[in-house]
DNA sequence: GTTAAAAACTAACCAATATTAGTTAATGTT
DNA sequence: AACATTAACTAATATTGGTTAGTTTTTAAC
């Protein structure tokens, strides 16, 4: 029975647990014997199905990063208005942690457990990303529309909150996406100030 | 001889050292050897002056979230109006940030390894912190100060962007404390985009 | 039904690590 | 100088955890 069932294939369910036990306890201190056991089956039968504990990190991580790669290119590529690039920045940051708030979290909290080579291109991927992010930002900046700061500074500021979402998601289950997206841009644009 | 040569007795320096490895290998990641290397020693000796590894944790940890709870306690006592109650927080944890950076990402990312009785004490001021800083929120909002909206929200953009004020401690050396304040307060105040 | 592959299990290995025990050197006090 | 305390060291222990080897059970194909 090769990998042709999809979704619930075995080392997809390993993925799903290990995503959860190293989100909670982290990479170090989950055990391949937790996973195994989360999973239904001794720890050593894990090695039917995977190469290395790092490998499961590896993929965790790694194929968030390169999504998010990939689709920060698409945008910054795009003929949007620089404005509007960020409005989709925002949703894609939102999109993703929706969708798998344990491999964001991961992708953010545990990368430095990769192995050398692996953290080497991680590394890569996350400056391209914000750089590509920052060019936006200095785009808008210069066209007006946003106001002048220190460039590092803001996407600092923004990306602080974008990445903190999953942890938002994880307390308060129940929040719909639309809300969320309301609230992250009225914030990130406006601030919490009324208008005078 | 006492711990009456204050700041570099040995304790001192294990605990320092400590905290720089715990927050670039984590907790776990991060072994007594390594920490008695930097510090000059064998590992054993540690104990001569160190209860176990957690202690290590303990102390670093919760005299950082201790110091945080006694602080705010004082803002949201004081009789200033809600607006300079928001400014003092924010000074605030960019202070305890610029003064102790590793103890600030150690209380934020590795509190999960505390044992169990110092875990609980933990989350219990942690969301002490959290209530008294919504109240103010809550007061500013009242008051017509802040704009209108879902105040946990709020709270966790806020939140996000000042936990994270320690990586871009690390990243920016540099930054004058003062500059970061002005830019931190404009970016959550007035937000980003320029007025029409 | 026979056979071959996949996937489970048990037992064992080996390295790392926190910790303890026992010992020795350094330090300071009387 | 003698003694007690502090703080270092070395050796050893117990545990945990990733991984390998070898074996048995389950599954799927013919």
């Amino acid at each position: 029975m090769k990998p042709t069932d999809g979704l619930t294939s075995r080392k997809q369910q390993i993925l799903e647990q290990a995503a959860k036990l190293f989100r909670t306890r982290g990479f170090k201190g989950a055990s391949l014997r937790q996973i195994a056991e989360k999973v239904g089956m001794e720890g050593p039968s894990l090695y039917n199905h995977i190469k290395s504990k790092h490998e499961l990190l590896s993929i965790l991580v790694m194929n968030n990063a390169r999504e998010f790669n990939h689709r920060i290119n698409e945008i910054h590529a795009s003929s949007l208005s620089s404005l509007d690039k960020i409005d989709r920045v925002i949703s894609l940051h939102i999109e993703l942690t929706v969708v798998n708030p344990d491999a964001m979290s991961l992708m953010l909290s545990e990368w430095t457990h990769l192995e050398a080579d692996e953290r080497l291109e991680y590394v890569k991927l996350r400056d391209s990303y914000e750089n590509q992010f920052k060019e936006i930002l200095e785009q808008a900046m210069f066209e007006g529309d946003v106001v002048q700061m220190d460039v590092n500074f803001m996407l600092f500021m923004i990306l602080s909150t974008l990445r903190s979402l999953y942890a938002w998601c994880a307390r308060y289950k129940n929040y719909n996406r639309l809300e969320m997206e309301a609230y992250l841009k009225q914030g990130i644009l406006k601030g919490i100030l009324k208008k005078a």
